[in-house]
DNA sequence: TCCCGTCCTTCTACTGGATGGAACAAGCTT
DNA sequence: AAGCTTGTTCCATCCAGTAGAAGGACGGGA
């Protein structure tokens, strides 16, 4: 066990639910005595990889942040989409979603929060599951077989109408790969129904999802899977012969 | 010099103009031994803070990115403003920057592109100088004596238009307080003229700025510095009563 | 085809920095 | 005021990190 690695783990302790850790907390997460994880965090907030509140609490710093602005993944593929959920927004004035699988979840590369009421539970940077959630559901459909059989056997409720069915979610998924699009009905939280459509790169595969969030789904829905389509288009385009795979 | 220290330093090898870096230029960047660099990098990848690049080079990696995405400041103030920054680019369609002062720097926190070719040398999370953007003038205009001469005393030519006269730009800040917004005319870049309002909190400090970047300043610019301010003020009702300083 | 330079990786004896128990300090609560 | 929780400092022990050196994997030039 190196100190890098007892450095990292205090890192990691932090999540989107544990932004702001004590001491003890920090120590507890990482499995380390407080004299040990005390030392180490004094480090990492002399360098600005974590600040200490007014509290006494530790949060991850700001020059965390700039680091990650500097990833390649998200930085790449989501600077490329950005303009292009602008344009799905200003066509919906929704809520708009640019996603990507990672293993067996959504991971939410961006978002743009529409000025309706709708409760909305994604977090830019932040994991879903594949069968709740309209980006999901799209990145499911084209996920490889084994990844599609563990999730199917896995079905977590999220809500009343969550499916749990692997028989009915198989059968929406063809759905999804029949008609180019996925949708759900309040799945992952109630009062917020979801559209959303494969975004391919220039060898037609599917690498991320566009998705947005709407009170009801049946009023224009064909308008809104147009403005989706139209976008990710788009960013197929301006993918052009760029290598981004997963 | 700790383990960690080391470490530390070689992700704080990483920035804007180096985002990808081989074993060496790390080592070099880190001044290590490239043995002691390749082991740690190697702890760092394992954990997921770098990945490796098929060409065997380094760059920061997803984990960090998300961990970034839990940091207060940026994420705090960057998502309570986010909504007014669509409002901005609804009503102009232009490049929309939010910033913060940093020390003598004004940091990007966020930005939306517009459709226009203007260049823009901005980059959320980058640091731009306080005398050669919009942003940066409404920053200096109402930071502390100290910053402000320091700044007036190291004005640095970025294009022909750059002010580099000390007197002619206190003169300027005069005016931004006076006016209420600030302007820029090809001073960072040339074809690209700029508009700037403060941000306020709830006791009235000036704590970031809103800029929007155009072609050219005169056709409409009341219009525009109205836009700007609009949602400079629905930022700092948003704000009420907590306490964002800096 | 061979050589040589560059860049990366692995190994290992040595040593200096990291460890964590314990004692101390500072707040809160009862 | 006593007692609890949480945070901080110290220091003897010792194990993990260090970096030199040697080994490997390319790739370009003669």
């Amino acid at each position: 066990m190196s100190v890098t690695s007892r450095a990292l783990a205090l890192l990691g302790a932090f999540d989107a639910g544990h932004a702001s850790l004590t001491l003890r907390q920090l120590a507890q997460r990482a499995d380390l005595p407080m004299a040990t994880a005390h030392r180490l965090l004094g480090e990492l907030v002399s360098w600005g990889a974590l600040v200490r509140t007014a509290s006494g609490s530790y949060e991850v710093g700001q020059r965390i942040w700039e680091l990650g602005l500097l990833a390649p993944v998200p930085s790449g593929l989501r600077q490329l989409a950005a303009p292009f959920l602008q344009d799905v927004y200003k066509a919906t004035a929704a809520t708009v979603h640019f996603a990507v699988r990672e293993e067996t979840k959504a991971l939410y590369l961006d978002r743009i929060s529409g000025n309706d009421s709708i409760p909305v539970v994604s977090r830019v940077g932040g994991r879903l599951p594949l069968h709740t959630t309209g980006v999901g559901k799209v990145l499911l459909a084209y996920a490889p077989e084994d990844v599609q059989s563990y999730v199917l056997s896995h079905l977590t409720r999220m809500t009343r109408y969550s499916i749990t069915d692997p028989r009915v979610l198989e059968e929406e998924l063809r759905a999804v790969r029949r008609d180019g699009y996925a949708h759900t009905k309040e799945e992952m939280s109630l009062g917020a129904c979801s559209l959303a459509v494969p975004v391919r790169n220039g060898c037609g595969e599917v690498i991320a999802a566009l998705g947005l969030i709407v009170a009801s789904l049946d009023p224009e829905r064909t308008r809104l899977v147009a403005a989706l389509e139209v976008a990710a288009n788009g960013i197929r385009r301006s993918i052009g012969e760029r290598h981004f795979t997963q």
